[in-house]
Formats: C-alpha cells, structure tokens, sequence
DNA sequence: ATTTACGTTTACGTAAACGTCAATTACTTT
DNA sequence: AAAGTAATTGACGTTTACGTAAACGTAAAT
C-alpha cells in the first residue's frame, strides 16, 4: 500500500516505506483532514515533496499512538504531551526525575481506566444476565 | 452531608436522603453548571421544590456513572444511551434482543478499551524502565 | 484534450461540554 | 434591617476536534 516513490529521491533515505496521506487515512479509518490537523497540533511531521505529504514508518506508528490514545480519551493536548516525554532527550538527573513523575502520574490515570472499565464491563454482564433471564420466561410463559 | 430538610414535606417519601446541588457539587469535585447541564441533557431528573434542586440517591448513582462514563471517553448521548437501555421496560421480545445487542455492543467497544489500557500500560512500564536505568547510569557515571 | 483521482491551502462552520457573567430570589446570620 | 450565602435562570463565550466548501495544482487514464 506504500506509494509509488519511483521518481522521489527522498525516498530510499527513509528505510523504504513511505505512506501517502490516503494510505494512512484508509489504514487507520480516519480522514485526511484529521491527519492534517494533527500535524497542527505538532502530533505528525510528514516528509514534503512540494506541496506533498509523506508519512514515514515514524508517523504511521505516531498515528497509531494517537487514535489509541484518542480511543482512551485523552485529548489531543495530552496526547502531545507523551510524545514530548518520549522525546525528550534527558540532560539532567531533575528532568530525569520530572519524566518519572509524568509517567506514574499517568500510569495511575490508567490504572483507574482499568478500573473503570472492569466495574462497567461487570455491571453490562449483570444486566446481560437479567435481559436473558427475562427473555427465557418470556418465551417460556408463551 | 444530606441537605437540611426538616422543612420540606417531601422529604421522607424519598428514603429520608437529598442531596442539594453542593452536595453533589463537593461529594464529586463537578461544577454546579455541569450538574445543571447533565439535567438539561437527560441525564439527571432532580426533585424541584419551588425552583430548588433535590437530589435522591438514584440520582447520585447517576452521577456517579456520568462521570464514570465520562472518564471512559464515553460521550453524553452515549451514557445517555445507556440509561435509557437500563430503564426500558422490555415488552417485546424483539425489543429484549435489540437491547441485548446494543450491550454486547458496548462491551466490544469496554474490550478494545481494556486492550488499549492495557498495551499503554505496557509502554509505559518499559519508558520507566528505561529512564530508571538511564538515571542509575547517570548517578554511577558521577 | 479532458475527465478522474488525489492532493493542497484557506477559511469558515459546527457539535459537545461546559465556563462565565449578570440579574434575581430566598434564607440565615449578625 | 443589612449583609452574607447559596441557589436560580438566562445568555453569551470558549475550547476541542474536526467537517465542509471553495479554488487550485499535478499526474494518470480515457
């Protein structure tokens, strides 16, 4: 599905692969016009030939992370904001520390997630149950 | 934390517990405005008595799982969605079956939902890791 | 040569979920 | 009686995350 890159010189540079906008956009079911605007948001930095964009393995994967994180419902902000810690190439022992501090604090957003999730998925099961009973006696009293 | 209700005659009907708007406010760290708008959207049927708000229990457990919905990235049609799944009155089978397969819907969705959380978990065990490794170094390196 | 497909920029529009006043009421406290 | 506190109803403002339309460029297909 990569595109046809025969005549771009920039193409080998980059491992290969590289994605036109419409290759991602059906991959990931998402329009091009959100594709665009996360580069906005400073969420994607596709290749330019001229006025084209071209997504490496990089932002194929970046975009990956953003539709997950999208799915989780953090926002587009927060979504920016880890792509940042990843980044980040760690100076200081304090920036180190700062890092760790933005990692716990999100691993125990993540960890209510989980807890979320569980208690709903629990208490869908339950209801499940009582519509399926209901259902049996249904048919059952007919 | 029930709101004074020696007063208010309607009081003893509702199983003796009613929440004003602060109540609720404080008990969930969720503006007044919010709350309002949850009522606006459906989500909420307060007690009046004039143009005060009373809160039973039943609302608060709504609340609770507006707000639990919310932190899942649920939207407010979708909880709404849920609630009104929960309070139909099954009467025909047909009906039965199309509230069953919304719910086996909505667990899908809490299945992929666990998935991601899990996957970004992971993640960000392995980046901890790796700044924790990164810092011992540092300290040694000194 | 022109239609078709794919891509671009610019810019305005929109739905959701509230925030933020402002003006008013009602009750309590001093 | 005056002041303070908590609640109310509009009504307009704001942010986020795109949708949509216009107007144009480029390249392949008919």
């Amino acid at each position: 599905m990569p595109v046809n890159t025969d005549k771009i010189d920039i193409s080998n540079t980059y491992k290969r692969k590289l994605y036109s906008i419409s290759d991602l956009s059906k991959e990931f079911d998402v329009t091009t016009r959100a594709i665009r605007f996360y580069e906005d948001a400073d969420l994607l930095s596709p290749l330019r030939q001229g006025r084209n964009r071209y997504y490496t393995v990089r932002d194929r994967t970046r975009l990956k992370l953003i539709l997950r994180g999208k799915r989780l419902g953090f926002s587009l902000n927060e979504i920016g904001e880890m792509f940042r810690l990843y980044d980040a190439e760690p100076g200081e022992v304090a920036q180190l520390n700062h890092i760790l501090d933005k990692i716990n604090e999100k691993m125990q957003l993540l960890e209510r997630q989980l807890e979320d999730v569980q208690i709903v998925m629990q208490e869908l099961q339950e209801f499940r149950q009582q519509c399926r009973e209901r259902l049996e006696q249904m048919i059952t009293d007919t």
